[in-house]
DNA sequence: AGCACGCCGACT
DNA sequence: GTCGGCGTGCTC
């Protein structure tokens, strides 16, 4: 029996299954998708069963056999492997990046070498410390920690391993990281409360408070929490510890978080009428099982969260498993309560919060079947169900659903592929969906039949959408206003003062622009290895590089001209909150951006405090756009729309447009009427016109005028292929060879030829050209755009014309980054 | 990706 | 005369 087996090495040579021989006692576990070790090149490491087989490819006495199996139940299942294949097609990645995209990082396995006496009782010439060291610990002992304990004796040990008084034993050791958490707890032995208060002095009424919330509480809390729920301080805590009244341990970190939480189970709702339509076409669609994509495009507040549940309800009745997936940012507690309150203990959970042990738990509840319903961010994509039957993508236009570093997929895309596997039906959620997902749901389906767009134009309870006004920005300067708040904002924020009223604000811009520059010179400071400015950061007064983390103190005097006249950026947000501090004397203003939400779980700290009206504006950049629901907020500011308009990107007028719209959405949700204002200095843009009025008809009737006239997507697709080296010549050799393979292969193909009428060719090969940034860690980066329109295979073509690149030997420094369908190619 | 095998400069 | 530099080539 040989397994065929994809090999953890991510580079082109290494790329296809090597064979191995399965050691008979492993026979009836090993299965397609089983994880093993395997001897390769000297060494062991960590594989993927993609196929079995009788016989091997190559001669008998080359191959090895199987080292270790390293799960009991495979991580991967059969679909999966087909799926990883198409993957690493597609996205130009190797197998083993799409394999391994694919199980939760605790099962990347690495090896871990350990080493032995052949014979006990030969040590050899080995000296007396290693060979004491060895003999204490009952055999085998790790390589790398005896090496750090005694690095003098280095040569010693490889020339006992040479000789053979040592033999070296690999295995593949999984990297479960357990994260211990300071935890209190009741001692075993305890007395009731009243006696133990009695140990206490009456003056210690921190301590006594801290004791009876213990006792209240149960058996034991995580420090941390125990400091912020009873209001103790940790030194009254410890001061207890030493009475031996509370024990102090460490304990491995809160596996399953929503363990000990009860949630209220909810029933349905009844459905609206609006909803009830479109609930119905998807449940036709799971009863037909045909793994058809449907479009369902509501507007905020039309209730598709009931819809969705309800869909999840009969995929189960079916028989079948659901995967939901959602922005990272959405996934709040809030969304999981409304998941687990309908599906209790059939939910699994999957977000970046959580420590890498429970996800794994997570992961394993899918695996184990008793989870049915998997819910989380772009990787939940993978969840390991055998019979999917829906898969939601609740905001599919967001951009976090692609996956910025390799493989560079886009969850939608995996979704649509995986549903195909299963059958199972995929429903795109938005209010304001892709251009993509728009186009494509329009055009008439394969079988024929109704488009797959599935409207919900109407809030629930006929809820009006909020009033917006957009305000011109020039004529408040022409007004004499040079404030950063126009008139109008100015007085509606007032009334929401008077009126104990909630707002949220929203400074627009994408990025971030802490940056530092001299006023006389103008000079910027910028990373000396990439071609990039350098962030500030304000609270250690430190410059950081975004890309190669390079760091320098930020200087007193401008380094190129020696003016003490540096002027410090700060993330607009903090000139927003002075100027509201100065206009409303007294305000309570909580800030958003990257400089207050850079520690854990502080996002939800702050939207906590906002929802318990502990301030009066909430501040923000885009986060504060995405999935907010308080009930008094009934005003909502953007401080100047145009901001993100025009950014050197194609899609700059599609991102604002769904910015607007999305935030706007968040004002008047309940009893009390929402208003919304824009401030801009381009009123007269058809993304601010259209987003006021609503209507994203206009809207995209409008983009997609300017897309088809542009040549940009949905009209075609873009592959992005990027390539870096430290030497610019060579890089521009290279990369202009590149792109000129890449034209003789499409020629050759007939791809290059006009389409006639007029009209542009099937396939472009735009550049090379420098990259946006130039230069990023030490390396100069060019990039080359295939622009192509129809079923063009592009990802097979890109392969193609990166072979002679990566099989000769020249020049096989210039690393190679491709990325199909990239979210920015500007 | 590693690690091994393989041909040319500064050291005991 | 040897140790070791990392250039190319293979890994079932």
């Amino acid at each position: 029996m040989i397994a065929k087996v994809i090999v953890d090495v991510p580079s082109r040579q290494t790329d296809r299954p090597f064979d191995y021989e399965v050691p008979s006692e492993m026979q009836s576990w090993l299965e397609v998708g089983s994880r093993v070790g395997v001897p390769f090149g000297g060494r062991v490491l960590q594989g993927f069963v993609i196929g079995i087989a009788e016989s091997a490819s190559v001669d008998m006495s080359r191959i090895k056999p199987i080292a270790e199996l390293l799960d009991a139940v495979p991580p991967l299942l059969p679909d999966m492997i087909e799926l990883s294949r198409w993957m690493s097609e597609k996205y130009c990645c190797s197998w083993t990046q799409a394999l391994q995209a694919m199980i939760p990082a605790a099962l990347k396995g690495k090896e871990e070498k350990k080493i032995g006496l052949a014979d006990p009782s030969d040590t050899g010439m080995l000296p007396d410390e290693l060979a004491d060291w060895i003999g204490k610990s009952d055999g085998l002992v790790k390589l790398d920690a005896l090496l750090a304990r005694f690095p003098e004796h280095v040569t010693a040990v490889k020339q006992a391993l040479g000789d053979g008084t040592l033999v070296q034993q690999s295995s593949i050791k999984d990297r479960l990281s357990v994260k211990m958490v300071l935890t209190v707890f009741l001692p075993e032995s305890r007395l009731s409360l009243e006696q133990a208060l009695e140990h206490i002095p009456a003056r210690a009424a921190k301590q006594r408070e801290a004791l009876a919330f213990m006792y209240e509480h149960g058996e034991s809390m995580p420090l941390q929490d125990m400091v912020q729920a009873s209001g103790a301080s940790a030194a009254s805590i410890k001061a207890l510890v030493e009475k031996e009244l509370l024990v102090l341990r460490e304990v491995e970190s809160g596996r399953d978080p929503y363990a000990d939480r009860n949630f209220t189970r909810t029933k349905p709702l009844q459905l609206m009428e609006g909803q009830q339509a479109v609930f119905s076409r998807i449940a036709e669609a799971l009863e037909e099982g045909e793994g058809r994509t449907m479009l369902l495009h509501g507007v905020t507040g039309s209730g598709k969260t009931e819809v969705y549940l309800q869909s999840i309800q009969y995929c189960l009745e079916q028989g079948r498993q659901a995967i939901v997936l959602v922005p990272e940012i959405s996934l709040t507690p809030q969304m999981v309560e409304r998941f687990k309150g309908r599906f209790g203990e059939a939910v699994a959970v999957l977000h970046s919060r959580l420590s890498s042990g429970e996800r794994f738990d997570e992961w394993r509840k899918i695996r184990s079947k008793r989870a049915e319903v998997a819910i989380g961010a772009r990787s939940a994509i993978f969840a390991p169900f055998e019979r999917i039957g829906l898969i939601i993508i609740d905001e599919e236009h967001e951009s976090s659903y692609k996956q910025e570093e390799s493989p560079k997929y886009h969850a939608r895309d995996v979704a649509v592929r995986r549903a195909k596997q299963h059958g199972a039906t995929v429903i795109l959620g938005s209010a304001t969906p892709s251009m993509e997902s728009y186009a494509a749901a329009k055009r008439p389906a394969q079988g024929g039949g109704a488009p797959a767009l599935l409207p919900m134009p109407e809030r629930v309870g006929g809820r009006p959408m909020p009033e917006v006004e957009v305000v011109d920005m020039r004529e408040e300067l022409r007004g004499g206003n040079r404030s950063m708040f126009s008139r109008k904002l100015h007085a509606k924020l007032q009334e929401r003062l008077e009126r104990g009223e909630q707002s949220v604000l929203l400074l627009n811009r994408r990025g971030y622009s802490t940056f530092v520059m001299c006023r006389t010179c103008g000079h910027t400071a910028s990373c000396p290895h990439c071609d990039i400015s350098l962030t500030y950061h304000q609270k250690t007064r430190v410059l950081r590089c975004h890309y190669c983390g390079h760091a320098e103190q930020a200087p007193k005097e401008c380094p190129a001209c020696s003016s003490e006249h540096i002027r410090y950026f700060g993330t607009g947000t903090q000139r927003v909150e002075e100027e509201l501090a100065k206009l409303f004397p007294g305000i309570r203003v909580i800030r958003m951006d990257v400089d207050t939400t850079t520690e854990k779980h502080s996002h939800e700290k702050l939207l906590k405090r906002f929802g318990e009206r502990q301030a009066d504006v909430l501040l923000g950049t885009q986060m504060v756009a995405k999935g907010l629901d308080f009930p008094y907020v009934t005003l909502v500011g953007v401080i100047a729309a145009d901001t993100s308009l025009h950014l050197p990107d194609f899609r700059a007028a599609e991102k604002t447009f769904q910015l607007l719209t999305q935030v706007a959405g968040r004002a008047g949700r309940h009893e009390l009427e929402g208003e919304v204002v824009i401030q801009t200095y381009t009123p007269e843009h058809y993304a601010i016109t259209t987003a006021q009025q609503h209507d994203y008809a206009a809207f995209i009737g409008e983009e997609l005028r300017h897309r088809s006239m542009m040549g940009y997507p949905p009209y075609c697709r873009l592959v992005l292929v990027t390539m870096s080296h430290e030497q610019l010549p060579l890089l521009v050799s290279v990369s202009s060879r590149f792109a000129a393979e890449l034209k003789e292969l499409a020629e050759h193909e007939g791809l290059l030829a006009p389409l006639g009428s007029g009209l542009p060719r099937a396939l472009e090969v735009l550049g090379p050209v420098a990259s946006p940034i130039a230069r990023m860690k030490d390396r100069y980066r060019f990039q080359v755009v295939i622009k192509y329109r129809g079923s063009i295979d592009a990802s097979a073509l890109v392969r193609r014309a990166l072979q002679p690149f990566t099989e000769g030997p020249p020049q096989k420094n210039v690393t190679f980054s491709v990325d199909v369908d990239p979210q920015v190619i500007l």
